[in-house]
DNA sequence: CAATCGAGTAAACACTTGTTCACTGACGGT
DNA sequence: ACCGTCAGTGAACAAGTGTTTACTCGATTG
């Protein structure tokens, strides 16, 4: 701001003010360079569409992008650091997404059923960010990798503090909080791959599987009243009178 | 059968005989080009180690392999064709493994426990096939992917198939059962990848892994005897009151 | 035994790859 | 008005890529 009201009082940038309300889409120096930093971060998304990472070449993404191969340099250092601003752009959004599932939170219905409608939509809005996500999670570059895993154990742990609120999960250990909160975060990172992988705009296998990830995350949440940690030393079946009453074969 | 009596019947192969029968460890024609093939294989595995398929050049596998590049073609057309087979071998490793994991499912805690113990084991005994699968499941050529993903869908249904047996799931729709088959899967599927993650042989956050995973699947059959299909038109809540009490922020 | 088959080779091909280099020329500070 | 900065260029580099070619030479065949 200082800087500012200095070089305003210099009358310095008055050349470029000058020519810029003349020339109507005239950008300053440092504009134009983000913008083409976007497009090769764009384009590299674009291509990564089908491809995993690892396959991804420097003069790939500067031809998709429309710059010489030189110009990348002027950007990034290597493609590796490439990736890792694709990283952290996937995650602020998706970071962004997450805030906004928490903010209905009161009981298990609205967890679940606003949790995959903002999943879904998400999903829809950065199709190329997920997918880019999804592959690289288990392939490609292990600096990647790690990254993302580590971004999704950390969603698993506010998802269990924010279990913890809920009065039925107030006694549990952290553990078993973990424990759940994972087996939910499996579910949704499973129904992300299926959407990715279902059809594009398919309305119909795609609500198959949004009401397939419901029943699945209210199964779970079912189970919760019923839950005891120390179960599994004693077999389950002592609870219930349900196996060898007659299990085929 | 037929062409190996005719075959001897006209004296040939005689020759090849004789010469295995004095140097030892000679082979018949047919059984050295399966050794290559079986070198290719193994070569690319061995590199799939940390890096995904679409990434890997021919020229590398066959210098893996200790063969000259040309060579390649005389067992497969294509860098494609390596990763199905590569895919075949694999699975058939993973069916076996399964059928010997439906062995034990005469009640839920056999089936969980014995299920993960097998499935631990096989990961251990077949690191480098898991890795592969795990990898290109998400990421790597489309066709591959979708060859696992159809595989994993096929593990599915007959996990399906195979609940239906126990009494209480007998009245079960079958999307009922597909999903909460689904269910167990994607934990299997998050356990596998959870392992190969997991520090080489490291015992104790191995065990962890299991731990966790046995709990999972256990709270999912916990489930089972209060579910109700139709349970997601009314606000669970209704059923029993826990919610809105105090559910903090 | 001699003829043929075929797995594997070496060399050459036309590419693409990552990186460096001296350069251009518009923007921006003075 | 002048001059330095610096995003972007185009050419060159060595190295690696997939694929084809003519070839070797031992195993298989009749």
């Amino acid at each position: 701001m200082h800087i500012q009201q200095i070089n305003e009082a210099m009358g310095t940038q008055s050349h470029a003010r000058r020519r810029r309300s003349v020339s109507s889409n005239a950008e300053t120096r440092s504009e134009r360079k983000q913008r083409t930093r976007e497009a090769l971060l764009d384009g590299a998304l674009r291509l990564l569409d089908d491809r995993a990472f690892g396959s991804l070449s420097l003069r790939e993404v500067t031809r998709e992008a429309g710059i010489s191969p030189a110009a990348f340099y002027r950007h990034f250092a290597d493609m590796d650091e490439l990736g890792f601003a694709l990283i952290d752009e996937s995650f602020r959004r998706l970071r962004q997404m997450l805030r906004g599932a928490r903010e209905d939170r009161r009981n298990y219905e609205g967890l679940i059923r606003t949790s995959i409608a903002i999943l879904v939509r998400h999903v829809h809005d950065n199709r190329l960010h997920f997918r880019f996500i999804a592959r690289e999670r288990s392939s490609g570059v292990p600096a990647l990798r790690r990254a993302i895993r580590a971004e999704i154990r950390l969603f698993s742990s506010e998802l269990a503090t924010d279990l913890a609120r809920f009065p039925r999960l107030r006694t549990w250990s952290s553990d078993d909080l973990q424990m759940i909160a994972g087996l939910m975060v499996n579910t949704m990172v499973a129904t992300v791959e299926a959407l990715l992988d279902a059809p594009v705009e398919d309305p119909l296998a795609e609500q198959e599987i949004i009401v397939t990830a419901e029943k699945q995350l209210r199964l779970t949440v079912l189970a919760i009243p019923h839950w005891r940690s120390d179960a599994g030393e004693r077999p389950l079946e002592e609870q219930r009178g349900d196996e060898d009453a007659g299990a085929g074969r």
